[in-house]
RNA sequence: GGGCUCGUAGCUCAGAUGGUUAGAGCGCUACUUUGACAUAGUAGAGGUCUGCAGUUCAAGUCUGCACGAGCCCACCA
C-alpha cells in the first residue's frame, strides 16, 4: 500500500468523503444501522434554521452548520436515532429587498411589472439560490437528511400555515384592524415593531402658539418635534393633574396652519414635565396620539399618503415631501408669528431596519395576532411561551437570555403580520363586497380560505377579492418545527416532535424563537424543542460585524478551499461560547489547518509502523501503557461531559490539547523509540493504534472529513469484518 | 427612561456549581531541517485576572461601589 502524502490533501478528499456518506444513506434516520447494544431508541432531532434562499451562505451560516452538525454527529455516534431536517426560507421582505436592488441596477422596479411576473421572477431566483445553498451545506459537511429537505413555499407547508391562520382566526386570535403601524415609505409596507430600529438623532423641539378661539390675545404653547404634522392635529391635550391648565380644559384653540378649531382635552398620557405640558394630538401620525384619539373619539385626519407625501388635507403642504413640508410649516409659522422658539433636542427616531428610512406611523387596515389575549379558557400566546420557559420545559442556553426573553414578553403588543409586498405567502382571506345575506354580513364579508375561491361561500356572490397582502415571513417561520415534520414522512411528527435542540443566533430570539414556542404549543399542545442554544454573531478582529458591504466578510467557501473545511469548522467551535460573539481571523483558521495536518501526520506515522500488527491479537501491555489508556478514558469522559452540556469549545480544546500535546508529543515519541529498538513492539503498536482509533471518533464531530479519510485508510482495512466499522460516521462513541 | 453583558498575556478569546504553580490560538525570542509533520520540534519571555472595599480557611470565579466598553428594550411628543 502506498504511504500517505506528507501534507493532508483536503482538496482531493472532502467531496469524495461527502459522497461516501451520502451514498450510505445514514443521514436518514430510517437507514441507520443498529448499535452494539441493539436498537437506536433515543431520538435526537434538530430542525435546521432555514437559510434565506436569496443569497449564498455567509460565515454566520457556517457557524450554525458547524455547531448543529457537531451535535448531530456526536449523537449519531452515541447511538441515537438522529434527524437533521434541512430547508430554506423564502424570506419575504428580505428577499424582496434583495431582488428590488437587483432590479434597480437593471433600471427596473417592482411597479413596472405585474404582481405575477414579479413573483415568478423572484421564485426563479430563489430556486437558483436554493441549489447554491444546498451545495454549500454539503461542502461544510452537513450530515442532514436531504430526503426531507423543505422550502417555506412548498405547497404542503403553505397549507399547514394556512390551517394555523384559520385556527387563530376562529379563536379570535387573529383580527383585522385599522391601527397605527410602522410604515416604511421607501418599501411601501408596514413592518412589525421588531423591524424598526431606533437610533438617537439630533433634532429640534419647536415651541408653537395655538391661539384660543375666544380670545386671540391668549394662546397655548405647544412643544413638538414634528411641526409638519400640525394640519393633522385634532386636539391639544394636557395632563388632568396639571394645575397650570385646569381652567382651559374644554376650551378650543385654532390650529395655526389650516386654522381649524380644535378642542383642548385632558389625558393621563401627557407628561407634565415635558416641554410645556401641552401635547398636540395627531391621531393619524403618532402612536400615542392614536391611542388618545381612540379614547376621546377624535376620529382620524391622515395628511400623509403612502408615498410619504402630504395630501390635500395638509392645506399649504399638499404635494410636498415630509422634509419639504417641515421647512414650509416653519416659514408659515414664522410669518404668522406663531413660532416662539426652537431648542436642540436629541431623541430616538425609528428607522426601517433594511433601508434606514425614517418610519412613518400610519393608520392602515392590517392583520394582527393577539399576543396577550387569552382564548377559549386557554392562556394567551404570550403566556404559553412564558410558562414553558418559566417551568423549565424549555431551557435557553445561555441562561442569561431567559431574562431578556421574559423582559420582551412582558412588554409585548399585538403582532402585525401583513406586509404590502408581493413576495411571500398571500394572506388566505377574501372579502365579499356584496354581503347579500345575513350569514355573510355576520362574517363582515371576511372569508378565510386556504384554497383559491371564486365565489363567496356565505352568500354566493362572485364579487370577491383576495386580500392583497402577504404574511410576515416570521409567521410561517414560527411554525417551522412542526410544519417540517408534519409534511415529511408519515411518522416523523409523532416520532421526532418535540425536537431536542433549536440552535440559532441570539439576534433572532424574539423574531423567531419566542414565536416558535408560542405557535408550536398553540398548534400542537407541545413545546417545539427542549433546548434553545443561542450562538453569537461572527465578528472580525476589530469586533465589527461581518458583512459583504463592509468588505470584512470571510467567505466560508473561500477559506474552506484554502485551509480545508475541518480547519474552518474547528475555528468556529473553539473560542465560541453560547451567546457570546465569536471573532475569527484567517490566522486562527490557519492554526487549525495545522492541527488537521498534525492529525494526518500522526496517523501517517502510525500507518507506517503497523507492520505485522493485528488489532485482534492478544497483547501484553505494560502498566505504563495501561495507565496511558486509562488517561484516554478520562479524556473521553471529559469531552463527553462537555458535549452533553453544550460546552463545545471546551470539548474541542480538550481533545485538541490531548491529541497534540499528549498523544503526539509524548506517547508517539515514546512509542517511536520502542518500535525502533524492539522491532515492531506489539504493545506499542497496540497503544498507538487504539488511541488513534478512539481519537478519530472523538474528533469526528468536530473535523469530520480528515477523520473519516483516515478511518477509511487506517482502521477499515485492519478491521474488515467488524459490523458498522466501515464508516466512521456511524462508529460507536468510546464510552456509554 | 428600563434591562442585560463585558473588562484575564502584545492581539483575539476560554476559564459551569469559588479550591493545587491562571489556559488556548496567533504573535514574539533562541536554537533545531532528527525518516510522521517546518502547516514541525525543543526551550523561553510575557498576566499584581480594570480599581477599591467586603464575604470566606480559600476569589479571576460571590457581594457592594467606582471607572471604562458594548448591547437590547421602550409611545416624553
Amino acid at each position: 500500500m502506498k504511504s500517505l502524502p506528507k501534507i493532508y490533501p483536503f482538496q482531493a478528499t472532502e467531496s469524495k468523503i461527502y459522497k461516501l456518506w451520502e451514498k450510505s444513506g445514514y443521514f436518514n434516520p430510517d437507514n441507520l444501522p443498529p448499535t452494539p447494544s441493539g436498537h437506536r431508541q433515543d431520538k435526537f432531532c434538530i430542525i435546521m434554521p432555514p437559510p434565506n434562499a436569496n443569497d449564498p451562505l455567509h460565515i454566520g451560516h457556517a457557524v450554525f452548520i458547524t455547531l448543529e452538525d457537531l451535535m448531530i454527529r456526536y449523537n449519531r455516534l452515541r447511538g441515537k436515532k438522529t434527524l437533521w431536517v434541512p430547508g430554506t426560507d423564502h424570506a419575504g421582505f428580505e428577499t424582496q429587498v434583495v431582488f428590488e436592488k437587483k432590479l434597480e441596477k437593471e433600471g427596473k422596479n417592482r411597479f413596472s411589472m405585474s404582481r405575477e411576473e414579479f413573483y415568478n421572477a423572484v421564485y426563479k431566483y430563489t430556486q437558483k439560490n436554493k441549489k447554491i445553498v444546498r451545495q454549500q451545506l454539503k461542502m461544510m459537511g452537513a450530515s442532514c437528511d436531504w430526503s426531507r429537505e423543505k422550502f417555506t413555499l412548498d405547497k404542503d407547508i403553505i397549507n399547514l400555515v394556512y390551517e394555523t391562520f384559520a385556527q387563530l382566526y376562529h379563536n379570535d386570535l387573529i383580527y383585522r384592524g385599522q391601527r397605527i403601524v410602522n410604515y416604511c415609505p421607501k418599501h411601501k409596507t408596514a413592518l412589525s415593531d421588531l423591524e424598526v430600529k431606533y437610533e438617537t438623532e439630533e433634532g429640534k423641539l419647536y415651541f408653537i402658539k395655538y391661539n384660543f378661539t375666544n380670545n386671540s390675545e391668549r394662546y397655548l404653547e405647544v412643544a413638538t418635534t414634528r411641526p409638519e404634522t400640525i394640519p393633522g392635529d385634532l386636539a391639544l391635550a394636557v395632563n388632568p393633574k396639571d394645575s397650570r391648565y385646569q381652567s382651559i380644559i374644554g376650551q378650543t384653540v385654532i390650529e395655526p396652519i389650516t386654522e381649524r378649531v380644535i378642542p383642548v382635552i385632558k389625558d393621563k398620557r401627557v407628561e407634565i414635565g415635558f416641554g410645556t405640558g401641552v401635547l398636540k394630538v395627531t391621531p393619524s401620525h403618532d402612536p400615542v396620539d392614536f391611542e388618545i384619539g381612540q379614547e376621546h373619539q377624535l376620529g382620524q385626519r391622515p395628511i400623509i399618503d403612502l408615498n410619504g407625501k402630504f395630501n390635500e388635507l395638509a392645506g399649504p403642504l399638499n404635494g410636498l415631501s415630509i422634509k419639504e413640508g417641515r421647512a414650509k410649516v416653519l416659514t408659515l409659522l414664522q410669518d404668522k408669528n406663531a413660532l416662539i422658539k426652537e431648542e436642540s433636542y436629541s431623541h430616538e427616531v425609528g428607522h426601517c431596519y433594511k433601508c434606514f428610512s425614517v418610519i412613518e406611523p400610519m393608520v392602515m387596515d392590517q392583520w394582527f395576532v393577539r399576543m396577550t389575549t387569552p382564548y377559549q379558557n386557554q392562556k394567551s400566546l404570550r403566556d404559553l411561551a412564558w410558562d414553558a420557559v418559566k417551568q423549565k420545559q424549555i431551557k435557553i442556553i445561555p441562561a442569561k437570555f431567559e431574562k431578556v426573553f421574559f423582559h420582551w414578553l412582558k412588554n409585548l403588543k399585538d403582532w402585525n403580520i401583513s406586509r404590502q409586498i408581493f413576495w411571500g405567502i398571500r394572506i388566505p382571506v377574501y372579502y365579499c363586497r356584496e354581503q347579500n345575506n345575513s350569514a355573510c354580513q355576520q362574517q363582515k364579508g371576511i372569508i378565510v380560505s386556504a384554497k383559491k375561491i371564486t365565489k363567496c361561500p356565505y352568500c354566493g356572490s362572485h364579487d370577491i377579492i383576495q386580500d392583497p397582502d402577504v404574511l410576515d415571513t416570521w409567521f410561517s417561520s414560527s411554525q417551522w418545527p412542526f410544519v417540517t415534520l408534519m409534511s415529511n414522512q408519515e411518522n416523523d411528527f409523532e416520532e421526532f416532535y418535540p425536537t431536542q435542540v433549536m440552535e440559532t443566533g441570539w439576534d433572532i430570539l424574539f423574531f423567531w424563537v419566542a414565536r416558535m414556542i408560542m405557535m408550536g404549543i398553540y398548534r400542537t399542545g407541545k413545546i417545539p424543542f427542549e433546548t434553545v442554544y443561542l450562538h453569537g454573531l461572527v465578528r472580525d478582529k476589530d469586533r465589527q460585524k461581518m458583512s459583504k458591504s463592509k468588505g470584512n466578510a470571510i467567505d466560508p467557501l473561500g477559506v474552506s478551499r484554502l485551509y480545508g473545511t475541518d480547519a474552518l469548522r474547528m475555528s468556529l467551535i473553539i473560542g465560541n461560547s453560547a451567546g457570546n460573539d465569536i471573532i475569527i481571523s484567517e490566522d486562527k483558521i490557519k492554526g487549525y489547518r495545522n492541527f488537521a495536518n498534525k492529525i494526518w501526520n500522526v496517523s501517517r506515522f502510525i500507518d507506517l509502523n503497523l507492520q505485522n500488527f493485528e488489532p485482534q491479537n492478544q497483547i501484553k501491555l505494560t502498566s505504563h501503557d495501561k495507565k496511558l489508556l486509562n488517561d484516554l478514558v478520562k479524556i473521553e469522559k471529559k469531552v463527553t461531559g462537555y458535549l452533553d452540556n453544550f460546552q463545545f469549545s471546551l470539548a474541542g480544546e480538550t481533545i485538541y490539547h490531548y491529541f497534540w500535546h499528549t498523544f503526539a508529543d509524548k506517547i508517539v515519541e515514546e512509542a517511536k523509540i520502542r518500535i525502533r529498538e524492539k522491532n515492531n513492539d506489539q504493545a506499542a503498536q497496540y497503544l498507538l493504534y487504539s488511541i488513534l482509533k478512539n481519537c478519530l471518533i472523538l474528533l469526528h464531530p468536530f473535523m469530520p472529513f480528515v477523520t473519516e479519510t483516515l478511518w477509511q485508510r487506517i482502521i477499515v482495512p485492519r478491521e474488515p469484518n467488524k459490523k458498522n466499522a466501515n464508516l466512521l460516521l456511524v462508529a460507536n462513541w468510546p464510552i456509554e
